[in-house]
DNA sequence: TATGAATGAGCGTTCATTCAT
DNA sequence: AATGAATGAACGCTCATTCAT
């Protein structure tokens, strides 16, 4: 009998969750009240506990919805590409390139949150976030032995390292970028790399 | 000619900024009291604010501290080496290294919280924390110019660009290191990359 | 000619105070929201309103129905016997019996929580609850009186202050009972001395 | 090395202890702000949590020196008096003659409290109110058993079913000098028919 | 210099009550 | 008449900081 939608009741979580994301990246999750994030949402302090049971519920549904967008970011440009060299490329373009973002400034800093979070209560958030980071390498991994497949990659080369390597080259270009650093040129040094551990003969191509 | 000596003094301050590093780290900042630090320390709760003026002025410090530490650990190994590209290696090797050592989760963790303080406090934390990371890229950058000039690299490589993707190949290492990845497996990795960046007379050899 | 009848309202009206009274009686009043009585009498939060003005009111009605119910309790059994010191002995029996019953833990607690409202408010709740008691005193008084008349209990006897007594006894047992204690021989007990008041000539018969 | 002894510390300790025991009775547990009791105790808000955990701490602490308040009530009398009989009359007189004290308001409160409290919560804090009552039951049952072998109660009195009674009485003496009713005819009543309860021959005298 | 009791502002959370639908 | 989302004041509690000793 309620004019209330359930349509209303998401987006009223929805807004919830973003002024609960763009506070806590901004101000720190101690930083930042209920009373502020409820203002932002646009509602009334006690309102948002009809939504989220405490802050620390809130914190977690920020935690995997953070966690949901990068395993999202990896996966988009994983099947469209032609060759698995020209994915890794795309996929390497294109996670640098949101560093830039501006919205993709407050990403950043929840995905430290989350790691910081994780590193001090293993138990409840750790599985949680390993799991995001092992679904990365494990998508970075498969499309790295398929180069090797393809004749694009040495085959000596360990893929699971690799994908290790390229994922905390791009976790750390996160911290470079909130600091100002310029980013852009560091993706094209990493793809200069990678391109470099195509097999000699390969790479000599046609001659 | 006070009874309590300089080196008392000293000792206090350090005391304090170790407990200080060691509960922030594990705990959290906002999660870290006063009257746990100073009982950490071996003191009352009020006597800390004899060495530091508030809670923000020994973040201050901590920060800081830790800065050094991570400039001094990318110092050291540099002049030692008798080839550019040695020096490279022993870094990598010696970083990495200490990021499976127990006591270094702690820094790891205080870097991350570093790097979020100065994103969310460009003009106090911000200057600070980005020279330190210019420092190390310089250091690195002047390596990988050594190693062109050794003919270890090719010479079309960007130094700065390539100083960058170590550093935050680095950063993000710390951040996996964490969440318990292996790292290892990773540093050879790299180390791999860098080397194949090597001219390709010089690879190949005596032809 | 509305569709709500006066016997819905009234069936609503019964179904809130028995909600609140049940709710106020195991988990206190102000550990009981009106979410919950509404909750509980089959209605929404807002429209416990339509039926009480707020919870106060409503806790006030509590009270009524409660003093209603130890009223009837001594009255119903008070005309009925043949004679008066029988007539006595029923009361207390059918009250202390009641005692046990499960549904009337409720009763006693609320009963507690009258007495308790009624001390700390004195002029809004006070006179009704003191009207109750002396309403139950009086008619002890009466039927003691009766008692003494027809030679069952010594004349000197001060029938007020006897009547207080078995009150008084009567709401001690309420609290025993609430302790799990066993009040089945309290009754008893109290009956033998109250047996014993009778005249020396008459207790012992014709002599 | 601190000025404050342990003295000043039990004193701050009784003060809150008094304070929330004066306001608890007189307003109410929920009624009751921890600012108030800070207040009438002289302290600030804060400071109230360094004598005591919570309030639930502190209400147990009141509910605790409420037991032994009435243990000592009964206690006390009990030995001095020469014989048995005089030793239950004067304990009922003292005991009736508390209730009219001023102070002694509050203590009536408390043990209703304390019995709604115990009828609550069973498992916390029932077995330490039953305890307390089965106290005052089993030295009252002593002085009843030595009154009956010294001839002065009949043999065939179930001493612990009278025990019980007397208590019942005292504790519904409570709620009725609450109200204001006097109870000071009560106890006369009261103690009138235990002494019809002395065995006939010894009643009628010698003969 | 050191202590630790005290302060008091501020936070997370609850809930009686209102009101648009 | 009924709903239930929203309000907002108020509470219990924490903790950085102060200061008498």
């Amino acid at each position: 009998m309620t004019r209330v939608t359930q349509a209303h009741i998401d987006a009223r979580t929805q807004d919830i969750l973003g002024a609960a994301k763009r506070l806590f990246a901004r101000k720190g999750v101690d930083g930042t009240t209920m009373q502020e994030i409820a203002a932002d949402a646009g509602l009334s302090a006690g309102a948002v506990y009809r939504y989220y049971e405490s802050k620390d519920d809130l914190l977690r549904a920020v935690f995997e919805d953070c966690s949901e967008q990068h395993r999202a970011l990896f996966e988009e440009k994983a099947a469209v590409s032609p060759s698995p060299m020209e994915a890794l490329t795309d996929i390497g373009r294109s996670a640098w390139s949101q560093l830039k973002g501006d919205g993709f400034r407050d990403e950043v800093i929840l995905e430290l949150e989350t790691a910081l979070a994780a590193a001090r209560h293993p138990d409840e958030l750790g599985p949680a976030h390993r799991e995001t980071l092992d679904h990365v390498v494990e998508m970075l991994g498969r499309l790295i032995r398929d180069a090797q497949a393809a004749g694009q990659i040495e085959a000596g080369v360990d893929g699971q390292a690799l994908a290790l390597t390229l994922l905390a080259c791009y976790l750390g270009s996160g911290i470079l970028a909130l600091d100002g650093q310029d980013t852009d040129v560091l993706v094209e040094s990493l793809l200069h790399m990678v391109n470099k551990l195509a097999p000699v003969a390969g790479r000599n191509g046609g001659r």
